[in-house]
DNA sequence: TTGCTAATGCAATTGTGTTGCGTTTGAACC
DNA sequence: GGTTCAAACGCAACACAATTGCATTAGCAA
């Protein structure tokens, strides 16, 4: 009887899985966050819940697999995973800001993202900007 | 007294580093590919010579470090290396397509890469396009 | 409440890349 | 052609993110 997560719980049933808790903490946690998240951010951020770490991982598989997240390596090759916006029309153009010197990633959404001109042949199925440099908090101590 | 590489020993040399075999090997097999090569491909390429894994991490450490080369993390967290252009006057834009029937990576340098308007507080300073679709050879038999 | 199986927790494993350290070797200098 | 010496190498061990196997637990439909 907890008010706090009634969506979330629906929308997973909606898709034919289970809601347990360990999908609810992680999909609350993504909706909340402004910017790509760590498996390692998302384990220190619930770890009072007590998630087992594989647990975490295949919450997120499961994730990008139902179309709900999405997972990008970043520079340091580590996955990042953010929430899949459900009513945008087509994610096949993304922009990313990762700071030099917190390593966080940003989602840009404000940011357009064009599709280049390709070599013959080519065809494009998905465009990501990737910009790096100083974020807002991070620019301000330098 | 081998005729075949005397270019690459003296680009080398002119960096004030040593001509070895591993780099040279390594160099010649960068600049011959038309794509972007992880470690593996390379270690496979050249396993003939039979250089350790190790040489051929640090060869590519020094090559990224020296502006040789470019380093990027591929969507399987792999790292993938290319030559920079040596007449490049900046890369701190640069495009790469990544096909995802194949894999491979390869630099689109006549792509323009523009930089976009950022957050306030938020400064960049390499803005990467990373385009991912098919490419010309996998495309003809999509 | 019961039963089924999706989902979990734990342990072990994989794959990519890094570090430490003793040995070899490129190349500058005789 | 030696001699010298640090840069570069080879090997072994390590670090870390992520994956796999399997026995156990728990959502949820009936």
């Amino acid at each position: 009887m907890n008010a706090v997560t009634p969506n979330i719980a629906e929308r997973i049933r909606a898709l034919g899985a289970r809601a347990t808790p360990a999908r609810v903490a992680v999909m609350r946690l993504l909706e909340t966050a402004e910017r790509a998240l760590s498996h390692h951010d998302i384990e220190l951020a619930l770890q009072a819940n007590g998630f087992d770490r594989v647990t975490l991982y295949r919450v997120l598989d499961w994730m990008v697999e139902s179309g709900l997240a999405h997972r990008v390596a970043d520079a340091q090759r580590v996955f990042r995973f953010s929430l899949a916006a459900p009513d945008a029309p087509a994610h096949d153009r993304h922009a990313h800001f990762r700071c030099e010197d917190c390593g966080k990633v940003f989602c840009l959404d404000d940011v357009p993202v064009t599709r280049p001109a390709l070599p013959k042949g080519f065809s494009s199925s998905a465009v990501e900007l990737s910009i790096t440099g100083h974020c807002g908090h991070c620019g301000k101590h330098a």
